[in-house]
RNA sequence: GCUAAGGUAGGGUAGCUGGACAUCCUAUAGGACUGUGGAUCCUUUGACCCGGGUUCGAGUCCCGGCCUUGGCCCCA
């Protein structure tokens, strides 16, 4: 038997429609902070990811060359696609743009707990915007889409210049490997990287950095920067909309192209794959030969929040199981087309199973209603309405069936 | 890329100090049952991950591969 690609899954309806649920609830809040969805391409010039991440990154993507000898690569991740996209198609609109996708990402990595070969984002992307509210408003979807997936989860908020100006006296190689640490906030490597690169002196405050607890604690040891009012205020935004979250000044993520504030979110019940969210303030269009515009965006891991959640249990529409006799088969097509009329779901036997066989299907197939339609009820144009719940039954006009089943009132 | 554990019907399992048709539960399909059978009973379908090796004989032991699940690395 032919197995899948390592790394990959297949879903069963059980499990769409949990993902659907999910899905829908994170739409309808991106709609809610009027972000439109986009669509990229699923494959892009290799180009564009090693614009944006480097040479280094070929090794974990799915690159080829198609037949006309292009260097392509499937799609590591969005945002860069969505630069591109906005590159190429977008840059006189109005600004700010204001935009969301999902989409499934290719990454040639090996699978473990939350990590799969080819998984989803949930990302939103504004574009044209820089400015605290900017910045807050990002922030505040990033954290108004995870409530709505029900997930558990811890915000992190951090921002680069404080860092950046404590290691300014440094060239970028060391600059980029204290980061590591810092994003890592693991001290003992910290300390031994400040050592072997000659700044033991910068341990100290550099711990304090990234422990530091309130704003206050930060600027007393970088002094003030100028970004501090940007902080401050960014902050206050988040303040006034009641948005939990813990600071952390030691978050570096890629540190390639983002500029300022970068944020993170973390589910506790995922293991070592427990990063359900990553964004930040970035820069990115000049680098595919656009015009240099301000942007901020984050990407969730849809499916590290799916398996977070476990178990969930979607609102069930209701599912209507119309049985019929083989000489009633006419008057249940009618019934059907009635009930479907009205948005309900209905489902009729095709295996030409006995009426009891019929009805014990249904329930064993989790409907909530059956509409029975024997001799009886097809020759007085009715139906026999049984909530599958309850054992109850009425025989009635098709009309009021489908009224009853509609209302809901069972 | 490194590392640990694992892989027996669709799902869950027993067998795994080598030995005859591989156990049980669940599920599928059909019937008992021709209009109210989520039940019960009967029947059916269905598996040793793949390839080598050792052996008279391999689900069981050995080697390699594939895949799964953790951890490391990486994490755009």
């Amino acid at each position: 038997m032919l197995q899948k690609p390592r790394g990959t899954r297949d879903f069963l309806p059980a499990e769409m429609a949990q993902r659907r649920y999910i899905e829908r609830r994170m739409r309808t809040v991106a709609r809610s902070f009027g972000y439109g969805e986009v669509q990229t391409p699923m494959f892009e010039e290799l180009e564009l990811f090693t614009l944006k991440s480097g040479e280094g990154i070929i090794g974990e993507m799915y690159a080829f060359e198609d037949k006309g000898g292009r260097k392509i690569a499937l799609r590591p991740e969005i945002t860069a696609a969505v630069v591109r996209a906005y590159v190429n198609e977008a840059q006189v609109a109005p600004k700010p743009l204001r935009w969301f996708y999902f989409a499934e990402c290719f990454r040639y990595e090996r699978p473990q707990k939350g990590r799969y070969r080819q998984f989803w984002q949930f990302g939103c992307e504004l574009i044209g915007a820089d400015s605290a509210a900017a910045d807050a408003e990002v922030i505040a979807l990033a954290y108004e889409l995870l409530k709505s997936s029900g997930v558990r989860f811890i915000l992190k908020i951090g921002h680069l210049a404080p860092m950046k100006h404590m290691l300014a006296g440094l060239d970028a190689v060391e600059q980029k490997k204290v980061m590591a640490a810092l994003d890592k906030r693991d001290t003992d490597l910290l300390e031994t990287t400040l050592a072997a690169i000659g700044h033991p002196d910068l341990f100290e405050p550099l711990v304090r950095l990234i422990t530091a607890a309130t704003l206050n604690e930060v600027w007393d040891v970088t002094g003030d920067i100028p970004e501090k009012e940007r902080i401050e205020e960014t902050f206050r935004y988040l303040a006034a909309q009641n948005i939990p979250f813990v600071q952390n000044f030691g978050i570096a993520r890629g540190l390639d192209y983002y500029t300022g504030m970068v944020f993170e979110a973390f589910a506790d019940n995922l293991g070592a794959e427990n990063q359900i969210l990553g964004g930040g303030v970035y820069r990115l269009a000049h680098l595919f030969g656009g015009k240099d515009v301000p942007s901020c965006g984050f990407a969730i891991g849809f499916d590290r929040v799916m398996v977070s959640l476990g178990e969930i249990v979607p609102e069930a529409a209701p599912v209507v199981a119309v049985v019929a006799t083989p000489g009633t088969r006419a008057a249940a097509y009618a019934a059907a087309a009635a009930f479907r009329a009205a948005g309900i779901t209905v489902v009729m036997d095709v295996m030409d199973r006995s009426f009891g066989a019929q009805l014990s299907s249904a329930l064993k197939s989790g409907a909530s209603y059956a509409a029975l339609i024997g001799e009886k009820e097809a020759a007085a144009g009715t139906v026999t309405l049984k909530n599958l719940a309850q054992a109850a039954q009425k025989e009635m006009n098709l009309t009021d069936a489908v009224d009853e089943v509609a209302n809901g009132s069972c």
